[in-house]
DNA sequence: TCTGTGAATGAACACGTTTTCATTTTGTGA
DNA sequence: TCACAAAATGAAAACGTGTTCATTCACAGA
């Protein structure tokens, strides 16, 4: 209880740092700020009273004044997938590092966001907004956003958004699909794959969307039949049950390219556990995104990698430089993928 | 460039808002404040003003003159792990629809805590805190928060943190596993088994330290020898090369009790894909947690379920609890756990 | 010693809110 | 109509910081 009592008088402010230490509180916040000039012994004797008392900055306060709220929002549909929370993961370190603390927000797991969410982190002034939602227009997003310029992660189509009002800047990081596509499919068609079944992702993804359409380009380039498209929205479970059906109630496939790797994994153990089917004997698999769990005995998947740290590195960039110039054109990072040979091809 | 320029202007404020709407900038105010004084047709003006502008209150300026931030810091060191995407998942969701917003901070990765983070995060003056690692006593996690009463997840004995000074003020959810393994031990006991296996998590953790203990004193009192003990550390490759360890150099086990699930998939892969042992019927396993891939064709585990949402429901619980009443007693929710059985013991 | 240059310093202001408090308006009962 | 309580209102203060700007200090060169 007394120990409570003192709590509240507890936070320190730059005022009681300064009386303690016979200097104006001006002192104060320069001793916080590197590059500001100050004697280096008054900064020294500040910085120990600081600790003594132990005094930190406050944000809010800071960002008041500077307009940098050292914040970066995250919006989210689904965390607890793999890939989004190793990306979160990643992108918290690397941007702790940098002095950003992640500011977390979950939308909607249809994808859509909800208005009030945005308008819910606008008042949060992050200095920058990463949206793992693709479904919304940067001229929306924009809207919602003042200083911060949104970051897109674009999937093969560089013209994308390219109906977007013409004055709305946002920065891309541009991955390219294809070359990890085309060598999935020419190890596919290697092993004398024919019938390719697509295992989708959610609908309203645009990842999904472009995935799909390179596939099929790819597929008519190497000369072979369009993919048997089945629906799927990224979870075991829907993948599972549709190949279910794909064997069951359709005509099957040769090989199984799917969207992600969980919804690889639920093809496989649809095949394995329910049909009977032997992978890769019978039916091969490939995955996307190389998750940790693509190497577990269990599945050992072949799948395509979308570099992490590589994603990571680029997106740090971008938030950096953009900070940098907030006034300077867009800024486009370009990342590869590749493929993953492990035992589902074969 | 045009759109940019304008930009800059485009924040509007409160004062704004109030010229535009002919009314005090108190006003404005207590037109987003729903329990504020204020007539209903002149909240209803300002509120369409507001919108009109695209006005939204500024969270610092309202945090430093309330002292409410509307943040909850959440300390993780790892958030890929799917136990703990999960719940920071969970977590984000329920906050959200109360009204704050999730600071996400990452621990080092063998559960350590850079006094530089908790200094860093202390800036931001979250409401409230939750370490999800859990080696950092009261103590001195409260001596690095202000306001905030920080929530400690304890396993079974509740004598835990009775060195800390006796003034430390902090919120409690108590977890009885105590109940989960008494299910899983009956249960392993019943299909015969005599030799079992504690497959630890990190050895800093403490969730893995009571895991181990409630496991021993439960064999214990059904008078069945003491567990052999694997180090672990909650990864799957480290359990897959344990558990290899525990039959090639060691003299093998009955079964398993993994200290968390990935864990068990380590193990069972292991046994299976390595060591061409069947489970259940050579080796029995049990996990801890009950994620999402417990379930998985590959897997079918057996394992002792933390309910998620209701662990998430008693933290929401404490924290606006807490939050009403800063000055109450330490509070206390409590959770049970209970077995799920599934194809991994029979 | 004098001058000039750059570093070091602090007073005052600014950031965008909520809260307090004193005042005005509205509504109710006699 | 009057009196009184309750609701509605706005001016001013407060929250804790960074920045601006004018001033002072230290030091090197002539």
């Amino acid at each position: 209880m007394n120990d409570r009592a003192d709590k509240k008088t507890a936070r320190a402010t730059a005022d009681q740092v300064a009386r303690e230490a016979n200097v104006s509180r001006v002192a104060v916040s320069r001793a916080f700020n590197p590059n500001a000039s100050l004697k280096p012994e008054k900064r020294d004797r500040i910085l120990q009273v600081a600790r003594a008392l132990n005094y930190t900055p406050d944000m809010a306060a800071r960002s008041l004044v500077t307009g940098r709220s050292h914040l970066v929002g995250m919006i989210v549909p689904d965390v607890c997938s793999p890939w989004e929370s190793q990306e979160i993961d990643a992108l918290t370190t690397a941007l702790q590092a940098e002095g950003f603390a992640t500011l977390l927000f979950k939308a909607k797991a249809d994808f859509s966001m909800d208005p009030r969410l945005l308008t819910y982190m606008r008042g949060f002034n992050p200095d920058s907004v990463i949206a793992f939602t693709e479904n919304i227009l940067p001229d929306v997003l924009c809207s919602f956003l003042d200083r911060a310029v949104p970051i897109y992660v674009i999937y093969d189509d560089v013209k994308q958004f390219a109906g977007a009002a013409s004055g709305t800047l946002y920065d891309r990081l541009l991955v390219r699909q294809k070359n990890g596509i085309e060598q999935a499919v020419a190890l596919l068609q290697g092993y004398g794959a024919r019938r390719i079944a697509y295992l989708g992702g959610k609908a309203q993804s645009l990842a999904n969307a472009e995935r799909e359409r390179t596939l099929r380009e790819t597929l008519n380039e190497r000369g072979m039949d369009p993919p048997v498209v089945l629906a799927g929205d990224y979870t075991y479970d829907t993948a599972y049950q549709a190949t279910l059906d794909l064997f069951r109630i359709g005509e099957g496939a040769d090989a199984i390219f799917a969207a992600n790797d969980v919804g690889a994994f639920g093809a496989i153990d649809a095949l394995r556990h329910e049909l009977g089917l032997s992978v890769p004997d019978d039916v091969k698999v490939v995955g996307f995104d190389d998750i940790p769990q693509a190497h577990w005995k269990s599945y050992n998947l072949t799948t395509v990698r979308i570099d992490l740290e590589e994603r990571v590195r680029a997106l740090v960039r971008l938030i950096l430089m953009r900070l940098r110039a907030p006034d300077a054109a867009p800024l486009t990072e370009t990342l590869n993928t590749r493929l993953i040979v492990r035992g589902t091809v074969g």
